[in-house]
DNA sequence: GAAATTTGACCATG
DNA sequence: CATGGTCAAATTTC
């Protein structure tokens, strides 16, 4: 319902985007490359997010089939290593977690894991809080071996239920603090009526918002994040992300380092629905999402480009 | 008072 | 036995 619209809206949203890079690519000042960078990122983010709508479209048309989003749209063929997703068929290239690596070789019997590597650069201001509307409830925190950072878990808060069994883990890596690894484990089988269906929104909304809207307006820093990989392993039902709806996983996520540098930090992520590292390293997805950091280093540099995902889905 | 988080203990696995 | 993941009581937040 409403696809349509949201569709037309995206599509709009885009357009508008590429004109507002255009005003900035006459601009020589070397400051407005990070805009650049980010109007580029967003504009991606946008027209993904197009496709995985028609993707949809199609496959509701389809019927019930969980797999296959319409491949007849191009970014859809990333998805693709359904029959032979095995751990061997990571790229070399993949420079980040060792110990991921490990995670990798054993379970086939493990539901469906994914990892995501969520950068977070200074300077921009970017959306508010999305929220997909999945929530999550911390249930550990969890030192870990050689990593500065404590390591979090979350799980779906409709675990009891609903019983939905998707859980994620979330890790600041050490040097670089402006990363983080979210790991989800297993799709989310509550429905989304609970979740509030994805909806990047400015608007208040519950559950997290509460602390994002506070931080959002204790610290004026603006972040952005950017997923820059995306594992998924072992599983032998092809894409992982068969399902939009169940990948257009975003977050809200608290990080509090109780006595150390006190990291507050919330990123969300819009529904994004496609990178594969098997085609190409990156790149190709580049999610909207917001974050707070807690560094002032960081500088805003503030153009209001007013991206805003709310209106959509 | 309910719900969410924190945190040490416990468990599973290599 | 060391490490990572989960449980659950205590604590905090709403």
């Amino acid at each position: 319902m409403g696809d349509s619209k949201s569709l037309i809206h995206e599509l709009l949203q885009g357009l508008e985007l590429t004109r507002q890079l255009q005003l900035y690519l006459n601009v020589p000042s070397s400051s407005s490359n990070e805009t650049r960078e980010l109007l580029i990122q967003q504009i991606i983010t946008t027209f993904e997010k197009a496709l995985q709508m028609v993707n949809r479209k199609g496959h509701v048309a389809e019927s019930s089939q969980q797999q296959q989003p319409a491949r007849t749209v191009g970014i859809r063929m990333l998805d693709s290593p359904p029959l032979s997703c095995s751990p061997k068929s990571e790229d070399s290239d993949r420079d980040f977690q060792d110990h991921h690596r490990n995670a990798f070789k054993k379970r086939n019997t493990m539901p469906i894991r994914w990892t995501k590597k969520i950068r977070v650069t200074p300077g921009v201001r970017v959306e508010g809080p999305l929220d997909d509307g999945y929530s999550w409830r911390k249930y550990g925190q969890k030192e870990i071996l050689g990593a500065l950072h404590p390591r979090g878990y979350y799980r779906c808060s409709h675990r009891n239920v609903e019983g939905c069994l998707a859980t994620k883990q979330v890790q600041r890596s050490d040097e670089d603090s402006t990363v983080f690894e979210i790991t989800y484990r297993g799709n989310h089988t509550c429905t989304m009526e609970s979740n509030v269906v994805a909806l990047p929104t400015l608007n208040p909304n519950e559950n997290q918002e509460t602390n994002v809207n506070t931080n959002l307006q204790s610290m004026r820093t603006g972040l952005r994040v950017q997923t820059e990989n995306l594992d998924f392993l072992d599983q032998p039902f092809g894409s992982i992300f068969s399902s939009p709806a169940v990948l257009e996983s975003s977050f809200v996520e608290n990080f509090n380092s109780p006595s150390a540098n006190s990291g507050i930090s919330q990123f969300s992520m819009s529904p994004n629905s496609s990178v594969f590292p098997n085609i190409t390293t990156s790149v190709a997805n580049t999610p909207t999402t917001s974050l707070e950091f807690p560094i002032d280093q960081f500088e805003f540099d503030r153009h209001n480009f007013t991206f805003d995902n709310s209106p959509f889905f």
